[in-house]
DNA sequence: CATGAATGAGTGTTCATTCAT
DNA sequence: AATGAATGAACACTCATTCAT
């Protein structure tokens, strides 16, 4: 056991540690505002090592979309109670992801900030894209059975992550302070607006 | 009549179209990506131009922000049926935002991803608070007349620009048509979600 | 009469107006530090109006660099005292110089920024070259008499022009009071210099 | 010995190559009349190494100021004969500062042409006023032990170093042959304008 | 492997000059 | 004659990327 922890920066590797570094920056500062040797400063490598392990900028910023998505999806679906009802199913799925948002404020932001970038590669929309798909099929299901109303697939989604990422933009913004009953009154909006 | 028709590109004048031209660029690429020779170019003047009419980049972002945030609420109060029943009201409203966003995707876009940049001045920032706060004071009034369900004033906000925002989005990058169904179904499920 | 006083901006002609905004600006700011738009400003003339009466950010300098030559050189030998004995001619002398860079500094400040710019051309180089030649002329005299001490013909020019130019930027320092002792020290260490 | 010769260009850190650059520039076209690419061609660097070594334009003329300056003042204390007796003193001085003056002619003339630039920084102009502190303080023991006359302490500063600057302006355009004769004379001349 | 000094294309901005009015 | 809006080359400076060590 050579390096005892490694989830600390010490311990992580150089792939990891310019990951971890580019998330903050990039979150905060944006995809054009981060300077490349900025981002190796903040990971405690060169400025030349960013280039042996990402494809330039671009890679760089595409990777850790990439991992940043796989991480929240894997929260939300990692242990998604699969079988209880599905309104339990929603308030697990909605505490999840909200509290994701509020313990990795910077990957939430990062993704929501990027998830458009024209510097996106094939690779990355194409997981966007898988991501949704495996929505759209929850979504599907509950039109199935009745539980959700009778309305384009896409509707759900739509309200539902909406809501989500305004909610979190207004709190980081101080326009809105999330406490227990908001986030309560929020769930049930969303669920009224998806339920038959 | 030589000058006949003031809304074309030959016709709008110098500071018009320069503020035309940065709106699609910055929309697109946003502030960092957008170069300032980029925006001369596309607007079809010389770089200097720019700096006769503006003062440097970030007042050209802040005077267009400014510009478009007045013409969309323009656009949605200019005729608002303030005698007609709230449902009306919020199907106008509705109406109203979704045409802006359909006919002027460059607006709504930059609006959106420019509104919280920290190149924005104090004037911008004022304006964009008393957009808000008009809203919450409708808010406020649906819940006095027992209209709106009993809930933060502030959700409402959250649900109903977080859905059209999200649904504009996703019409764009092509993963969702915008047909008069889909659309009346949001709107409905909207209203789902704020009323008693 | 129609003017009736021709020394203030308003009655002085548009290329005296535009001469003495340039003296003021290059004088304090020097000549790549002053934007011709500036001076036009200055002037209370357009920014074209300039290129109807010189040839360009040059052609203005160098007629400014005459002019002022010329005004200085006036100044000293307009009513020189030819009769009186050379003592007092030099005193007299002195006592102009100094008058002038007190009354006009911005005029002997530009003079002394701008004599070895290479932006000066032939006929600014040349009439510096023939008030040199004036000057060394009267020195030669003094030699011929018996009043000089028999030395090169420039030293004289160089003790006393150079101790002159050194005490005024000094005073305008702030590093030194010019007070009548120091002038009159002055004075006498120069006559000192030169004195058989 | 692969480095042996570190004074050649060749030789010589990229920092000391840029400021030699910078001093020919600076002492011939002023700073305002340098461009910062011209300097890094002159240097045979890229324009963005001179920003890896100075901050900035501003922070490679105070750099540069205080290299010249202390070098300056070092080759005339370096060696001062101070148990000679004052005359003795003076005379080196002199032949010290000439030397300077004619083998380092851009040392010479940039300090002349920035010692009141507006982009002289705090440590520059406390440097510039440290030397004159020192030349006043000589000045006065030479009043003191009754060498020097009784004048004002600057008035000597202002003959010796004014007469100096202007010699070597004369010699540098031509006007003047700086043969050991002439030299002779100016130094008799200032001794003769400091003496009791 | 890893570095960071070095680069030069590109950035936001200024300004000497022109020219339609 | 006089203007000042318009220009585009040039400015000071930044940064994604490379490569000698």
């Amino acid at each position: 056991m050579p390096t005892a922890n490694p989830t600390t920066d010490e311990g992580a590797s150089k792939k990891e540690r310019i990951l971890d570094a580019a998330l903050g920056l990039f979150a905060e500062r944006g995809y054009h505002g981060t300077a490349v040797p900025l981002v190796a400063e903040a990971a405690g490598v060169g400025a030349g090592t960013i280039y042996r392990y990402f494809e330039g900028k671009q890679g760089l910023v595409n990777e850790l979309f990439r991992r940043e998505k796989r991480a929240v999806t894997n929260h939300v679906l990692g242990s998604f109670p699969f079988s209880e009802p599905p309104r339990s199913q929603f308030h697990y799925f909605f505490g999840r992801i909200v509290e994701w948002a509020r313990t990795q404020p910077q990957s939430f932001q990062f993704l929501e900030h990027h998830h458009h970038g024209p510097y996106l590669d094939e690779d990355s929309l194409a997981l966007e894209r898988e991501v949704t798909e495996y929505a759209l099929n929850y979504v599907r299901m509950l039109k199935t059975t009745g539980i959700a109303r009778d309305a384009d697939d896409h509707l759900f989604l739509v309200v539902v992550w909406g809501t989500i990422v305004r909610m979190m933009r207004e709190a980081w913004n101080g326009s809105l302070e999330l406490t227990d009953a908001f986030l309560a009154q929020a769930e049930e909006a969303c669920w009224e607006a998806i339920k038959a």
